[in-house]
DNA sequence: GGCGGATATCGTCAAACTGACGACAACCCA
DNA sequence: TGGGTTGTCGTCAGTTTGACGATATCCGCC
């Protein structure tokens, strides 16, 4: 059962051991973005049973030879043609990051399978493709799910989004939903969308432009849009996309019925 | 090679395809706790190959029909005598969480293993005993390490207690490394030790007892030591142990010349 | 019993930060 | 040119922090 891993082996005595369980290993990805002021999720809708036909995250069996992430990167252009960049986990725009794991037990009707979930923050483009397991890929806003979503899926992406939420409060990871060079309005609206809130214009600004190592002025201006043209900003060279910048941290404001947010 | 997957599964439509991979799962414990005012983390000898005779986390493989949990309490059962109580997944003293999946490629000589790492915090006991594949159990002061761990469990372990550094400024967790009733003084010292630095008494005390739905005193008091006895608090009734109950969260003090904590 | 040492708890105060909101600047369109 | 819209800067009261003084209550010891 362990042939190929036997074969890498000098010495039978530094073999997995026979007792030990193999399994079957899915990433998934809960790919987030920012359209019209809303946060979407990225679903496709299944080709093949089980679950045939039903929406859910993209994702797929993980190949011998690959890591998680090249694996996640893959099945994601597989199913949705969306190519994310080789640097997505570094700064700036497009964040790859690994969520939790799920499983073996319970969560897939074809038996025990391991799945590796995947976080995706990605500024917003044109509708991909869809192919190779699934039907049809499109964004979808969170919380308007038309139906559930397949396997144990609802729940993986109510963790991604409650981690989005909970990490952009000290993070720079809101960047990662914005173009290379964006505005102090455009950085805020993905605050708006991701917590669902609305954001004061002037404190954030303040907070935002008076945090050393988080934004960096370029000194052009974006135009377009009615109103006073906004000066443009990037990321803080160097910055670690999870680290904590925000010192204090931004925090969300908090509803007066809703339970404190958990991790 | 997926012979049992398959005898579960009703439609070969719905098997889980030949392509797929199948990898070994182990789980690897980072057991903190507080002794003598400052962080260890439980280490095991390895009685077998490969690293034989090296310090590493305790662990090993999932067995099929176990769920991960149950894994990671099993392993560090045998290894060191350790026995996770069932609620330490909720409020009070013993926490476990799952921290993060690291492989499958390049850090098993034996070939490729996925390893899901939990995280478990709690308070100080007694030595354990060694038993099953390690040849001795014992704990380490974090940073002190008089060796390298086998495989990643440096990484790991890093990875453990910057997770653990990071939960306790806005969560109770920190009352996880407690008994079921402790002092505030306790509590800061918990703080001490994992953060490395040191915290002042008096506003300590203040945020402590002044945060609503975070601690509840008891009425009566601990005694032992010098000084005028300290009241004995346990934790709120029905805390989420990762809610961010304190709000605005206890940051650590920025050390001038560290780098900003990333996660 | 009294005293010094140690720890717990309560107060004080200036600095920093937040949240609410006014005011002005700089653009678009009609 | 004027009104609408959005960006940026200021103001101000309330909250929170960090630093630290002061007092309370225990212990051990003489």
């Amino acid at each position: 059962m362990y042939g190929r891993v036997m074969a890498r082996t000098a010495h039978a005595s530094s073999a997995v051991p026979e007792t030990a369980g193999s399994f079957p290993v899915t990433v998934d990805v809960v790919a987030l973005t920012v359209r019209a002021g809303a946060l979407h999720v990225l679903v496709v809708d299944r080709l093949l049973e089980p679950f045939r036909g039903q929406s859910a995250l993209p994702g797929g069996f993980v190949l011998p030879g690959e890591t998680l992430e090249q694996a996640a990167g893959r099945e994601l252009e597989e199913e949705t043609g969306l190519t994310v960049p080789a640097r997505a986990t570094g700064a700036g725009p497009w964040h790859l990051e690994q969520l939790r794991t799920y499983g073996p037990l319970g969560r897939d009707p074809r038996g025990p399978v391991l799945s590796v979930a995947y976080l995706l923050l990605a500024p917003a483009f044109g509708l991909p493709a869809a192919g190779g397991d699934a039907a049809e890929a499109r964004w979808v806003p969170v919380g308007e799910e038309d139906e559930r979503l397949a396997f144990d899926h609802g729940q993986i992406l109510a963790d991604g989004v409650e981690r989005a939420r909970a990490k952009i409060e000290y993070s720079p990871l809101a960047a990662a939903f914005c173009p290379p060079e964006f505005t102090v309005a455009e950085l805020r609206g993905v605050y708006e969308a991701v917590w669902g809130t609305q954001v004061d214009a002037r404190n954030f600004h303040r907070k935002a432009t008076g945090t050393p190592g988080f934004l960096e002025p370029t000194g052009r201006l974006g135009g377009g849009g009615p109103g006073r043209p906004a000066e443009l900003y990037r990321l803080a060279p160097g910055v670690d996309p999870t680290a904590a910048v925000l010192h204090p941290p931004l925090l969300r404001p908090v509803s007066p019925g809703r339970a404190a947010p958990s991790a």
